[in-house]
DNA sequence: CGACTAGTTGATCGCCGTCAAGTAGGGTGG
DNA sequence: CCACCCTACTTGACGGCGATCAACTAGTCG
């Protein structure tokens, strides 16, 4: 593994929207809690049902982090790349929680500890606006994607998860049906013959395991409540 | 309008499983920051859209917490009782939020402006655990939310809100079909229909806008992620 | 070249949202 | 006390969306 310096972490963190706004020293003292892990692609960071109190911030791959009910209906709500923490609630929380988190590329994260970072809040509180912001925004997310479960069809659902993903991850978006659909909570059956239509129409292209989003416009819809993954 | 002293405050402040485990020092600190306000029922505490910067602990009464659609459809995620905060985000968001809130009751409640609850929290971060711990709380059941939408039928949502509804308020409910509707994503029919079979069950009594759980344990289900309202 | 995975399409079926019509409680004003 | 109205509740009928099962095609990797 190459060396990552703290000067990497800390270019890292000014990278991160996360972290924005924070001065170098709280960014230089983060950096020293912090210990960088590797996960290969598929490796499981936190299985359901257990307690994790490690918080990450992701430096290079994409993280999967879904809730599953004991009947196995799963529902990925969160994908997490380069710059964007995962699990920043966990050290908070007492019990065991429903969360999955997976990897779905070889992953490079920083790694802190739930007691130091505990520590870290009481040392340096601006951080906490940092926090909670995120959180809120995953918050409305979370309301907004319960909305369009109630309301919308399943076609208007796979049509504004490909505008959101390729808003994050530009072209080619390399998911699967299965993928989709446990974001936009339906079946691959409905993903794929809702993605047939938006290919009729021209709007997108796709491929073994990658999607072309062509025409990004017309695939926005002016709902308020935007989907953040 | 009664008095309502300081001393008074702490002590709900005492009672409020929110702060527990907070120093009387710091209780005391934020009861001079707040300020006692007073809703009739009906009232709106927040729109839909506009910008809420301040933060409401409940005295008393009851506070409807809901997100809106654009086509009118709603969902209510939180009814917020005595010592429960409301927006205790608000503050750090920069945007509008999509909810509102609305007074189920009569209500007394203590504000908080956003500005001196953002100030406190730099100088008190001991609450910061209280607050995060809250929050995620809320959105683990917003997320078990989401999974009862996709997966289970509307019988058992409405049987798992009457449950979580009888433990925290007790007998009877006083809500109508409409209210129960909004809060297991269904319609006042559907609900109405649930409940009919579950009253042929003997497992509830009904009354026009009241309701009786008659049999607790055979309402609550095995399943994780239990609602939290 | 074979096996596995991903994608595609068709047929069926049941839940539940919607519309509609009717009943009953509870408050108000006379 | 009764008549009235408004709201909440109740029940029935219908229809469509989408989950499910199933069969088949087509890439990709060893």
């Amino acid at each position: 593994m190459e060396t990552f310096t703290k000067q990497d972490k800390v270019d890292l963190f000014r990278r991160s929207s996360f972290l924005h706004g924070l001065p170098f020293e709280l960014l230089s003292e983060l950096a020293e809690i912090t210990e960088l892990v590797t996960f290969e692609k598929g490796a499981v960071i936190s299985r359901i049902g257990e307690i994790s109190h490690d918080v990450f911030l992701v430096v290079s791959g994409l993280m999967k982090v879904s809730v599953c009910s004991s009947t196995g209906k799963r529902i990925t709500f969160l994908l997490v790349k380069e710059g964007e923490p995962y699990n920043i609630m966990g050290p908070h929380m007492p019990a065991p929680r429903l969360l999955e988190a997976e990897a779905l590329q070889a992953m490079t994260c920083l790694r802190i500890g739930g007691g130091a970072y505990l520590a870290f809040l009481e040392k340096q509180p601006q951080i906490v606006h940092n926090i909670i912001r995120w959180i809120g925004v995953s918050f409305d997310s979370a309301y907004s994607r319960i909305l369009d479960l109630m309301e919308k069809k399943v076609d208007l659902r796979i049509m504004r998860v490909l505008s959101s993903l390729h808003q994050k991850f530009g072209s080619p978006l390399m998911f699967t049906s299965v993928e989709l659909s446990e974001i936009a909570g339906t079946t691959p059956e409905s993903t794929l013959r809702a993605m047939g239509q938006l290919r009729a129409l021209g709007l997108i292209e796709t491929g073994r395991g990658k999607i072309w989003v062509k025409d990004e416009k017309a695939m926005i819809d002016d709902e308020f409540g935007k989907m953040i993954l």
